[in-house]
Formats: C-alpha cells, structure tokens, sequence
DNA sequence: CGCGTCGTTGAAGCCGCTCAATAGATGTGG
DNA sequence: CCACATCTATTGAGCGGCTTCAACGACGCG
C-alpha cells in the first residue's frame, strides 16, 4: 500500500489554463493572462470518467458547463418515442452542456466513449465574469455561436445527403477535428460503434459498414475494426460537395 | 399627393421595446426599465421587408443580429452541390444571426416569406451593453441557449422520424408558437409553400402534400390552400410520440 | 384569355431498412 | 487454457417508404 498523502483529490487540483495545451482551442482562446488567472480561480478539475459514466443526464440540474480535456464525450437527446439522437462528440477542448442555460435543466445526456478528463465551469461563477472581463463574454458568445454554427451544418447533412455523402462528410469531420489538435489526418481511430455513427447520420449501422466497405473497395479508405486510414482524401471531399465536381 | 412631412424615415423612428407587444418573447424579456432603456438607444427599426427580400445573404459581414417584429423570415444555408437546407422559420418576437457571431460573416440566408417588419441590433452595441447590464447578458445567453435547444429539437426529428412523424411534429410546432404569440393554435395559415416545408423537414413537396391529404382524410386537420385548422390536437400528439401511446 | 406557379394525386423505381446468418473480438468462469 | 456467452461488425436477400416522374387542376396575374 502506498501511504495516504500519495491519494490526491483531483477536485482540489489547481487547474492551469495556461499550461494547458488545448487553450488554443478552448475557453481561454485569446484571453489575456489576468483573464485567464481569473478563468482559472472557478474552475473545477475532477477525477476522470470511466467509459460509459455519465458527466450529466437529461433532467439534472443545470450546474456548468464543460471542457473535455481528453478522451471523447457522447451528447444525445432522448424522443418522446425513447429512442436517442446522438447530438454530437465532443472532443478535447470542446465546450458541451450551453443548451441547458435557458432552462436550467440539462435536457441531454453526456456519456463518455472512453476514459475522459474534462473540466467543471461553473456557470454562474463564469457569468459573473464574465461581467468584468469583456473578453471572455465575447469568447462565450463566439463559442455557442460556432456551436450554432456546426448543428446548422448538421442540419444540412441530415436533411439533404444520401447516405454515402453522410458517412463521407462524418469522416471528414472527423479528421479536420483531429488535425486541428495535432494529431494525424489521415490516421485515426474511431472511438464511437458504427451503431453510434449510424444513429448520429441518421442511417443504419448496416448501411455505415457497407458504406465503409464500399470506399474500401474505391480505395478511397481502408478500414480495420476501429481504424481508418483516409487513403484518397480529395476523393472523399468530391463525395460531399454533391456531384459534378 | 400628401405633404411631405408625412414621409417617414423609419429608420430614425425611435424604437420603443416598453410599448412592443413583443416584449416578453423577445430580447428584453425579465429586463428592467434601465436596461431596456439601453437597449431601445442602439436597436434601430429599417422600412418592413418586402416578400422575398433578403435581410442578409451568405457571405455578407455580419453587423447585428435581428428581431422579427411582424411576418416571417426564412433562414437557409447552402450546401456545396448548391442545394439549399431551411435552417428556420422566424416569427415575431424571435432573433435570427447568432450563428454569423464567430466569424463576424453570415453563413447562411434570411428572406422574408412575407411583408416583414424587424429590428436590427448592432452587435457591437449589444455586447457592449451586455458588459455593463448584467441581465442582458444572461438574457442573451438564454436565447441563444435555447436556440441551441431547439436545433437539437430538430436534429432529433430529422435524424430519427418518419415523414408523418415529421409533418406532425412541424404543426405542432407552428401550432405552439402562434399561440405563445397570442393567435390560434388550431386555426392558421402557414405562410410557407409546401416545397419549404418539405426542404425544412427533409422530405419531398409531394410527400408534404400526401401526409396534409393523409391527415385530412382522418379527421386530425382539414387543409385549405395554405389554411391549417387542426382539428383532433391529441391525434397529432400521439402520432409525435413515436408509437403505443 | 394564356401563362406560370403551386398543390394534389397516381404509378413505378430505388435507396436504405429489416431480417438473418456468420465471423471475429472480448470477456467470464470452470 | 479452453469452452461458452455476448457484443460488434460484416454481408446478403427481400421489402417498403419515400422519391422520382408525370399528369392534372386551381389560382393569380399580366
């Protein structure tokens, strides 16, 4: 056994933004140093989520919002019928849970795919910062407008492509997201089921693996259990802006 | 011919929120008198819109958002094959732009569907505002929550139900906010053509026009041109629900 | 009146779903 | 360590809901 003093809290952990390397992407993205200082005092860094743990479910208490730091985080709504809609995967320096401002009430559920560390803003705290840094209110207001922004974009995707231009835009989705905080573009894992992947384009998880192998067999991907490497990205891309090129 | 004086520059008119009627849906809702006050000082009201006149375009810099005081605005993105995916109908006491925030550049349409009347609130002023009445802060961070909410609404209708489920969940929705805005919610005109509902819900103009058939047939609406008046609001409800009641 | 737009309705076809079988991966307990 | 159960993924076959294509009627407008 190891002695006591060696089990930290990581609630009481002192979270640093500015060490952090997702700053870039997150919350403090353009702030200054007393901004980020004053960031720093409210937020809270708690012990990780375990795959499958919840980070909230539909009816809690609206407490704050969060950053994930590592790992992936599942949003979905539950229909009246009881079946989910996947909403959205939330990567590290993602900020999840803005929709349940209004009501005070997360009407979603957030689970985590895999082992996940994130970050506790609480919202009235952040508020009331936002009243006396100005940046950071411009720096929320910039973040639920690109959230708006990307389910806009899911709008499109949902409503208007087939299921082969559905599955082509996840993908690069996917690997824009993954370039963006360094890792490869063309190599990656998927951490979500073709079931969970099918649920959030709206298709069958059949027609995602036959989807998958179809680009396979184009040489357009090649795919192993869990693992992608995008081989023809232009391919890809001609795939999603519809036809004729 | 009248006098002169009796043209009206609207957009000098003075905009008074305290006597709107709109006021307990619109932005100064919950707010004070000061604040409201403030607020009337930056919002401007331009000459109302004419049916199929644009109030902004994708690409346009992004000013201020808008608030519809009269008629309908709709909002529509553009995908890269050049198809266009209804993102919203706007209906008075509601705020369209939020999504331009981030990239200070409209991304998507605004049109207006017919004679539309609507204020425009210059960005720069309202967050300007917002850093020194707290309320209007939290108020706009409430709507734009909540227009998060309702998009997630719509990813779950688009993803997960059936074109009947689709149509019934699209004049419900139509239903409850006319009567929020005081008007009938069983007796109403949807301004809207048939191949917008359609574009909206993701289905065809035809399959639109099958389902109002469909429907009518079985006594839960009588249709008329553009005339809805639902006529069993249970019957619709359960068919939202997905199934066995 | 002639023309264009919008809405309705029918008929046929296709894309994606449903159902089903199989294989591989993962985990568990004897 | 292997037998067994469970879960995920792949692939095939057939069906069905929605789309596509087409014809027609109802309006509104010059």
């Amino acid at each position: 056994m190891k002695p006591e003093h060696q089990i930290i809290d990581l609630a009481k952990v002192k979270v640093s933004c500015t060490n952090c390397s997702l700053t870039e992407l997150c919350l403090p993205r353009g702030m200054g140093e007393d901004a980020v200082r004053k960031l720093e005092k409210i937020i809270k860094r708690a012990s990780p989520l375990q795959k499958g743990e919840y980070l909230y479910r539909g009816g809690d208490p609206f407490n704050g919002i969060y950053a994930v730091r590592s790992g992936l985080i599942k949003v979905y709504a539950n229909s009246d019928g009881g079946e989910e809609q996947i909403i959205g995967f939330y990567l590290p320096g993602e900020i999840l849970g803005l929709d349940a401002i209004e009501n005070n009430t997360h009407a979603c559920f957030a689970v985590a795919l895999e082992t996940s560390s994130y970050c506790t803003i609480p919202f009235a705290d952040l508020s009331g910062i936002c009243k006396v840094v100005p940046e950071l209110q411009d720096q929320l207001f910039k973040i639920m407008s690109r959230e708006l922004t990307n389910e806009n974009q899911m709008l499109l995707t949902l409503g208007k492509k087939n299921a082969e231009e559905k599955v082509a835009t996840f993908l690069l989705t996917i690997s824009n997201r993954y370039r963006q905080r360094g890792y490869s573009a063309n190599d990656f894992k998927l951490i979500m089921s073709r079931q969970e992947i099918g649920n959030y384009l709206g298709v069958t998880f059949e027609t995602v693996s036959r989807i998958f192998s179809r680009f396979q067999r184009d040489g357009i991907i090649s795919v192993h259990k869990k693992y992608v490497n995008i081989l023809d990205m232009d391919a890809l891309k001609k795939l999603v802006s519809g036809c004729c090129g």
